[in-house]
DNA sequence: TTAGGGTTAG
């Protein structure tokens, strides 16, 4: 063949891509051919080529070897065969290290070389690409170079340039950077890609309002860019983050009256939207319309149920999603294991637990952290402890810590509880503790009366950490205090508080000071809670069993029968345990159950077995 | 005569 017929014959094979991109025989025939007339020197052959060995190892993953290889014979590569190259290394995998595998990074070592050795600039195509591999590697002093190259080049007000610029920034952090180069975008050239990536931007930054606001400025702009369903995914999630139901509400109806296809990925984010600001009927009247519901969709709903503290309907919901075969992850698997642990259903957790070893489903951290604050609830502290020790310190988060300290709290391993929360401390900083993590220390502190450590571990907090006390917290050393008999200290501490107390507070001190017959400041705390839940019974409750305790028989049946006059009703008390997966529910003077007699009998034998111990209610 | 951006939901 001579070398005028091999080109033709290339260039006529070339022509018909889609033939040649799906065969490797015809490209290889092809590439011989070119190599041997030695028409691959020609710049748009040998680029063109190179595209077509892109397009064959698409399908292999993360291997670029051949196409490299290929490119690394162009002497003289042209801008294309450059950008073809940069394209497929800023979209290649980011975790992987080794040699033979591509990277990011192999795109900006091109872009060096580019530029250093054949001294060729970055064109109009480049640079999204380039800024892409930036982001992806949090280059952003890379990126920062790049972005003054635009200006050099001329290029600083070409919208695919600047989209992906405000992407970079916004992916390494830099919001501020993001929202000055939005801002230089003209209103007439913004399209819906820049807006999208601001609103983007700002959600990966937590700026959940400016997200909103950048999206609502959208909608009244109104130039050349009208929402797309990128749009409204976005805005929803910006919602459900702060809980803006309002908003989301608008989006809802947008979406409709836009005639929206609700796919998977929209309305899971409605159902999200609907489950986080706690409207679940909403959430599942969206649900219910989705086609092809996949493992996201359901856990939004399952996590939805967990939120508004539904957990039996979101271990329901988790059942439902088994019998439809659709195979949950670990996300819904440590959803679903918390809701056990707030419900006591420890049967049901276990269950969970070993359907997960069994159908393999990855354990990650979110999991097994989830396990362990189940099986602390639940009372197998044990399970918890072993949980907990087989993760290494480098794999714990502060989660891990949290959940095990406050479960060692709460089944009245106190010792055990601050000992851990030392090792905490003394593992090199790798996890700062935070607020929910000093909630567990105190309430360790309050349950065995440790009122001087409560004091070392709430100064702590402050000091050590800059972590400011929330009402919890408070609300921890009144008990702390209550309970310890220190009653004049603890209204002395409520009056020092920078911020009101609440009901949980004034209702601890009522407690406390009922147990410790201090009638008259149990009257005063009464008095408290009834001004800030004037409809609720609670306090006068609290208050007629403080004056029972005394025998002050006049006042109980003054409290009961003012209560009945402005017709309030006491809510019985409600507690409940699991048995054989099946969750049963007692309520005060309760008599439905069918085996009330030897639970009655059972409660008596126990009652007396603890009061030889010593056991005295009032204490 | 080749090519470009936002991967968005739990």
């Amino acid at each position: 063949m001579t070398c005028n017929s091999a080109g033709r014959f290339c260039l006529s094979l070339i022509e018909n891509d889609r033939v040649v991109s799906k065969n490797s025989k015809h490209f290889n025939q092809i590439l011989s051919q070119s190599i041997a007339s030695g028409l691959f020197q020609d710049p748009f052959v040998s680029s063109k080529l190179l595209l077509l060995s892109l397009s064959l190892s698409d399908s292999n993953a993360n291997n670029l070897h051949f196409p490299h290889t290929l490119f690394s014979q162009i002497q003289n590569p042209n801008i294309f065969a450059w950008n073809f190259m940069f394209k497929a290394y800023s979209h290649s995998n980011t975790n992987s290290n080794s040699n033979t595998t591509a990277s990011p990074q192999q795109c900006i070592s091109l872009y060096n070389l580019m530029r250093r050795r054949f001294g060729l600039f970055p064109d109009r195509h480049s640079f999204p690409f380039l800024f892409k591999a930036c982001a992806r590697l949090s280059l952003s002093h890379k990126g920062q170079e790049l972005h003054s190259l635009t200006f050099k080049l001329g290029l600083q007000h070409d919208v695919f340039v600047q989209n992906a610029l405000l992407s970079m920034y916004s992916f390494c952090g830099l919001l501020h950077n993001a929202r000055q180069v939005f801002d230089e975008i003209p209103l007439s050239v913004r399209d819906v890609v820049s807006w999208n990536s601001m609103v983007s931007g700002c959600i990966q930054g937590r700026c959940y309002w400016d997200a909103l606001k950048v999206f609502d400025e959208m909608l009244k702009c109104d130039v050349n860019a009208r929402p797309d369903g990128v749009t409204l995914i976005n805005a929803l999630t910006a919602c459900a983050r702060i809980g803006f139901l309002d908003m989301g509400r608008k989006i809802h109806g947008l979406l409709v009256r836009n005639e929206f296809v609700l796919d998977v990925i929209l309305g899971s984010s409605l159902v999200d939207m609907y489950a986080k600001c706690g409207q679940m009927e909403h959430a599942r009247k969206v649900f219910d319309t989705i086609p092809d519901k996949n493992v996201v969709c359901w856990t939004c709903l399952i996590a939805g149920y967990a939120h508004s503290h539904l957990f039996k309907e979101s271990i329901e919901l988790f059942r439902e999603m088994q019998a439809r075969r659709v195979t949950a992850d670990a996300a819904t698997i440590a959803c679903v294991i918390s809701s056990c642990g707030h419900s006591g259903a420890l049967d049901q957790g276990r269950w969970v637990h070993t359907h997960c070893e069994r159908s393999g489903i990855h354990f990650n951290l979110s999991v097994k952290n989830a396990l362990i604050d189940m099986y602390s609830k639940c009372g197998d502290i044990q399970r918890a402890l072993k949980i907990f020790h087989a993760l290494n310190l480098t794999e714990r988060d502060v989660f891990s810590w949290t959940a095990m300290i406050t479960g060692l709290a709460l089944n009245g391993l106190s010792d055990e509880a601050l000992n851990l929360f030392s090792q905490m401390e003394m593992s090199g900083g790798i996890v700062r503790p935070n607020e929910v993590t000093f909630l567990g220390v105190l309430s360790a502190c309050s349950h065995t009366g440790l009122v001087d450590k409560g004091f070392h571990y709430f100064n702590h907090m402050t000091q050590s950490y800059n972590l400011k006390p929330r009402i919890e917290h408070y609300g921890c050393m009144v008990d702390l205090l209550g309970r310890a008999n220190l009653l004049a200290e603890a209204e002395r501490f409520i009056s020092a508080m920078p911020i009101q107390p609440d009901v949980v507070i004034w209702r601890s001190l009522l407690f406390a000071s009922g147990s410790h017959g201090n009638i008259e400041l149990a009257e005063f705390s009464a008095k408290r809670i009834e001004e800030l839940e004037p409809k609720k019974c609670g306090a006068r409750v609290l208050l007629s069993n403080v004056y029972a305790s005394a025998s002050r028989w006049s006042d109980v049946k003054n409290m009961r029968k003012s209560m009945a006059l402005q017709r309030i009703q006491k809510l019985p008390g409600c507690s409940f345990i699991e048995i054989d997966g099946v969750v049963h529910e007692f309520f005060v003077a309760d008599d439905s159950h069918c085996q009330m007699d030897p639970i009655y009998e059972t409660i008596i034998q126990i009652n007396k077995v603890i009061q030889a111990e010593g056991f005295d209610p009032k204490i």
